[in-house]
DNA sequence: TTTTATTTTCAATAAATTTTGAAAATAAAG
DNA sequence: CTTTATTTTCAAAATTTATTGAAAATAAAA
């Protein structure tokens, strides 16, 4: 396989897994075209590769830069502004856990505790009750669990997750 | 709170993170109102319930059963099929962790287990097959660790992610 | 300051996804 | 078999989300 087709194939597989997981698909390709170069890149680079405009573009990188998986690099003389991702995919996962523990979880969490004060004895309620209850307790676990798994060290978590 | 408040409010936060990670908000909102239900519903209690047509309704708890955590539950007597969502939250988390891992891990792990013979020496060539074949340890080491966690007891389980 | 380069914004448009509703198919009852 | 109830399908419509492109804003250079 040439060079050109595995890059292709990447980034289209990587935007795809995005989508499935909520993430914009653009995002998610820009992310990946990051990722695999060797330098960093300017808007124009960017929209030149995956044909997009620079609204969109622009858009994109400032996402990827509010999920803090891709930031400005100061290119001494070049007026253009230049973007790299990290290249450490333990250190990505880590601040993607960060940041949907904080977008998502954390407000579910929020409703599932509101919801515990409903009033009533019904067959309903006490559903209602044992189940939300149930989730909470088991979205709070899982909370904690990536909590400790976004302040770990690498070797340390990679440990544990063999041993399992 | 009555009860109607908490429902609705439920209702809507699990839509609303269902949309967060890929899953149609309909779909999700089904699942809530089958979670918290203590008796199985008909399709018609779920039109009326979520305010939706028979097609929608019918199309999404079929996406439902197909990723077996919804199912039909016979009624003695009843013309209506009835359908009802395991309570087990445990069980739940499995069976979503089993169909993912599926659906989304495996296809961009074969991906990105092509990619790995592209050809050439040069720099960007070098940082592609690094990249790469990190993303595919880690994501190997992801997908053994959810094929553990899909077998193990339950039990078990929540002492390793407490000890953590 | 003025000019030029670059980035950002956002209304308009396009594309993708979801939803509807009615017809067709299926299944149970008479 | 015929009638009635229920489920499924799917083209069309509605809605949501993503994308464009050009104008406005910002920043650097002259």
């Amino acid at each position: 396989m040439n060079y050109e087709e595995g890059k292709h194939k990447f980034i289209q597989a990587w935007g795809a897994l995005g989508s499935s997981w909520g993430i914009n698909k653009v995002m998610a390709q820009i992310h990946a075209l990051l990722l695999i170069s060797p330098k960093s890149l300017t808007t124009d680079d960017i929209m030149d590769e995956l044909k997009i405009s620079r609204g969109n573009a622009n858009m994109n990188i400032r996402a990827l830069m509010d999920w803090g998986i891709v930031e400005k690099e100061l290119i001494v003389g070049e007026r253009k502004d230049h973007y790299r991702a990290g290249k450490d995919i333990w250190e990505l996962a880590r601040q993607v856990s960060r940041e949907r523990r904080k977008r998502e979880i954390e407000p579910i969490l929020k409703v599932l505790g509101e919801v515990q004060d409903v009033k009533g004895k019904s067959d309903e309620v006490k559903e209602f009750k044992t189940v939300t209850s149930d989730l909470k307790d088991f979205s709070s676990k899982i909370d904690g669990a990536l909590d400790k798994f976004t302040r770990s060290d690498k070797n340390w978590f990679f440990k544990i997750l063999l041993k399992l």
